[in-house]
DNA sequence: ATCTCTGTATTAATCCAATAGTACAGTTGC
DNA sequence: GCAACTGTACTATTGGATTAATACAGAGAT
């Protein structure tokens, strides 16, 4: 398994987790296939176990991996696929999160909406210029 | 000047920050009013001058405050108050980031400012409540 | 001049999250 | 039984962020 890890600030767990969660949600990795063993990945990664099984752990909790005991780690079957209403909830925090900071700013909700919109175009067009610069 | 402390995590300096933000934002503090001084500020919280200062120095970057050396701070005349466009920007790495979260849970960018949008709604319909409920 | 008020700078103590080191416990297959 | 693999638990180190202690520097009032 191919994971980058940076030291660029964020936590070597989150950034593991991270790229798994993405791969996940990407259908790279399906349900049932198998995760690197922590040990293992840990090895290749020269990172400690428990910074692996960190990453794990919070992907268990997520729904996103299973666990089985001295079988390995698997990407879990139901769950996060089918249910868009479970991840939805993760993102509920961090909807929160953004909302407080417009409220601090004195920015009216209706603005926030805006413009989330259309940072979202911005990213969106650079996205499929990208695309089309590839090809 | 009222400002509540807790102990609930949020760094003092920032809920310090917060509290003159929004404040600010409601134009209960308005541009040219002085604020406490970093010394009497700190007294009267009970904490560090530095940890005011720091507080200040943040508001200060972000165009809120003004310090006049050897006079005192004082809330900013222009800038933030009729400026949205600023204040848009400072809310921008918010949004990325809350997008960033959104594909890495495999959610479409539609949905998140769906969502988004609901979320608020949740959110104004408990504060016109909780109006009701004082009257 | 000196007292008292501004904000500032430097260094040290403290605390906590992230990570490592290392030992443990269960299962499988030889 | 024992080797080789799973995930786990416990403790120690480290590094960075937060806060404190304390001293500095400028301006104004008396």
């Amino acid at each position: 398994m191919q994971i980058n890890i940076q030291s660029d600030g964020l936590p070597i767990y989150q950034q593991i987790a991270n790229q798994i969660r993405y791969r996940i949600a990407a259908r790279n990795l399906k349900p049932g296939d198998e995760v690197p063993s922590i040990r293992s990945l840990a090895e290749s990664l020269r990172v400690n176990p428990n910074t692996v099984a960190r990453a794990y752990r919070e992907l268990e909790t997520e729904g996103m991996l299973e666990k089985r005991r001295t079988k390995g780690t698997y990407v879990a079957e139901q769950d996060h696929q089918q249910s868009i209403r479970q991840r939805a909830r993760q993102l509920e925090p961090h909807l929160d999160t953004l909302i407080m900071y417009a409220v601090q700013l004195g920015l009216s909700l209706d603005h926030v909406t805006e413009q989330l919109r259309e940072r979202i175009e911005v990213l969106e067009k650079r996205r499929t210029k990208n695309k089309e610069d590839l090809a």
